[in-house]
DNA sequence: ACTAAATACTGATAAAAGTCATATTCCCTG
DNA sequence: CAGGGAATATGACTTTTATCAGTATTTAGT
């Protein structure tokens, strides 16, 4: 409760996704927002219900949810709802209570628990194909973490209902879930590891490759194809905001590096590597 | 590889229960070995076979297992196979390939991964009814942890082909395996902001309550109802061995704990509970 | 019960990382 | 494009925690 306030009022941000999930709550398999959302003129829509098909979706070879058997496919496309997020909007908050899924379109999320002491920890990044929101789904609970845009995304909504009767009903897709839901805990369980063990510059390393496998390079091939604040970094790492700062002056200055803002350039992933002191 | 050696080596054991595994996975649904531990004459084997039937298990009603379907679950009853294992013996060992799972019927496990510089991290403890291997399956990897057994402990062992296959036609299963899934990785994600955010003090105290949640109480109410060396405390809270004897005395000066070798008394657990901080 | 080894404890010291104060720069908005 | 707020940067300092060295105690095996 506290938590979600405090969230709200620290990013000074109008949480229209909010009252809009709260929308979906009630209204979400009615008609009438499906035709409200297809009709809206916002041009930068266009492309989006270009992409309306599950089935012609660019994510269709790597989003869990497209391994649902052809029938239960084309289901969740007639009942899927599209949504968009502005940077720095809200999905869902901590404390909410799920609706659905989320399905990445387009773009890039960060998921983040608030700590006890309202500081930001993020737990995962996610990009176009991933989904996101199960967990709390799955598990019967109430969210215990926030998903807010990280840029301008797109998403498809799956009404909660329907996503748990397709898992239901289709074993292959309750596997991939399965299989989902192991590799993110082997995630948490490694992160949990490095934490208690290493270094923060061996863990700021490690992020750096990390974020560059989550979201690749830009155009260059070298420009991490993310922004993240300084303090987004620090939240990742699990560190203060100057001790990253520090860090990736001295990566600079140890030529692994080069800053420009928030554009971060890899300049030597072999050296990056090595103070990761990665062993697997 | 390196890791499996050290583990060995380290607690200079003979790793019996690595030869029975292997074992295991080339006989392991073959009568011969059912029938030779059915045989078995060690009078301590005898209430466990006397446990032998899911359907009589004293689990029956928290384990996961037992969710399945009865047909499964005779079917089950059928293929497992009963093994046990003293205090210090290793169920399985990080990077090794998974055969199956394992139900805990009696008896106490530490899941535990090896951090790049041989130092153990404790990811979960487990207690009767627990399942456990279950997340290499799932995932398709070989064991990212070691599984080694806290006090003599009984364990049923369930194939890997016929785990999968129930899996796959239980679809109730599947659920309770993917919401099993959801509180590992909800905890393992709190475990990382605690990490990152909280002195080791608090952690302490937070993961005495834990132990105290997982294990419970001796007879007399008080005692924290498993051994665990300083070592082993230290590397569950994720901090050096020194600091948690020196905190463990801070607690018993201050009379949240009395200390007798490894037994653990909470005393006033309201001072050990604000001591750990907690907000939710 | 005795011995060797492992574990537990203590103090001194060092290193790592956090905090605080204070520039400086960036970027958004009027 | 100027001004203000936020983000970034840097230095001084403090706190926390790890490490090391040495001693005491417990535990396990013969």
């Amino acid at each position: 409760m506290r938590g979600n306030y405090d969230f709200h009022h620290a990013s000074k941000k109008y949480c229209h996704s909010c009252v809009i999930n709260a929308c979906l709550g009630y209204f979400r398999l009615s008609g009438i927002i499906k035709v409200f959302l297809r009709k809206a003129k916002d041009p930068s829509m266009k492309n989006v219900f270009e992409l309306t098909q599950c089935q012609s979706c660019e994510q269709r070879f790597t989003s869990v949810l497209c391994k649902a058997r052809a029938e239960y496919l084309t289901e969740i496309d007639d009942h899927k709802i599209l949504n968009q997020y502005k940077k720095g909007q809200v999905l869902f908050n901590e404390g909410a209570s799920p609706f659905g899924v989320y399905c990445i379109s387009s773009g890039k999320v960060k998921l983040s628990h608030l700590g006890d002491d309202g500081k930001e920890q993020i737990v995962r990044l996610l990009r176009d194909g991933d989904l996101l929101g199960y967990r709390a789904l799955l598990s019967g609970e109430r969210y215990t973490a926030s998903a807010v845009a990280l840029e301008d995304t797109h998403v498809c909504f799956i009404p909660k209902e329907l996503f748990i009767r397709v898992l239901k009903s289709d074993a292959n897709l309750s596997f991939e879930m399965m299989k989902l839901l192991s590799n993110d805990l082997h995630k948490a369980e490694l992160k949990i590891t490095h934490l208690a063990q290493k270094p923060v510059r061996e863990r700021l390393a490690e992020t750096l490759l990390f974020i560059k496998e989550t979201y690749g390079y830009e155009g260059d091939g070298i420009t991490l194809n993310v922004r993240l604040s300084r303090d987004e970094i620090a939240n990742l790492v699990g560190t203060a905001t100057e001790s990253i700062i520090r860090l990736l002056s001295e990566f600079k200055k140890d030529g692994m590096l080069e800053l420009d803002g928030k554009k971060i350039k890899i300049t030597n992933a072999k050296d990056l590597l090595r103070a990761a002191n990665l062993q697997d």
